[in-house]
DNA sequence: CCGAAGCGCTACGGTTTCCGAAGCACATGA
DNA sequence: TCATGTGCTTCGGAAACCGTAGCGCTTCGG
């Protein structure tokens, strides 16, 4: 994997989850299973092609899984998932901020 | 910005940090202030061109700024920097699930 | 049984982004 | 003056991504 040559864990974290629409991906899923073209639509403009790359690399690292209805995350992806609070949080603040000037 | 149409600043916020090298820039700073170059040379193989745009961004968006030592962390980015860790443990738990299979 | 519609997914050409190497303008120190 | 180090830029080629179309499959209504 990518930027894993490290040795170091996250080094390959932050590779996997800096690539465009991965982030995006795991945060559409909070609510529950999505059908590939529901992801599909969640994420306005990515390519399908593009998407199931994504979902390939996702579900390889475990974070999101295959489901009858379409694709889940894993407890591991709820996991990070539980970042995402803090992350909406900064960017509420983000935009207050800009709002103000 | 790329993905703020939507008006949830979130989205906004996933797209820049989603992009090669940026969830990386800002971990590299969580010691302290770095060069260009060194963060460069942190970022093993990253393009001087490209870490030149990361930073422009991150500048803009207020989470990295301008320092006499280089480049630093605002309070801002200081603020994204403590969901790191949280980050650092999943890919701890996540390479010691790798090794055992 | 047959067509329509929806599904996950793939193929492919064009565009954007990124890489890698070189180098510029400036500052510092010998 | 000359070497060294800095932030940063340029540019050609490679890789990633987009947009569209469509395949093979299943489901459902007639």
């Amino acid at each position: 994997m990518r930027g894993s040559q490290t040795g170091r864990p996250i080094m390959a974290l932050l590779d996997l989850l800096g690539r465009r629409w991965a982030l995006r991906v795991i945060w559409e899923l909070r609510e529950g299973p999505l059908s590939f073209r529901q992801l599909q639509a969640g994420c306005e403009a990515i390519s399908s092609s593009v998407l199931n790359d994504r979902l390939a690399e996702l579900r390889a690292a475990g974070i999101v899984e295959a489901a009858p209805e379409g694709y889940r995350l894993t407890p591991e992806g709820e996991e990070l998932l539980a970042l995402y609070p803090g992350l909406d949080a900064w960017a509420q603040r983000w935009a207050e901020r800009d709002r103000r000037g």
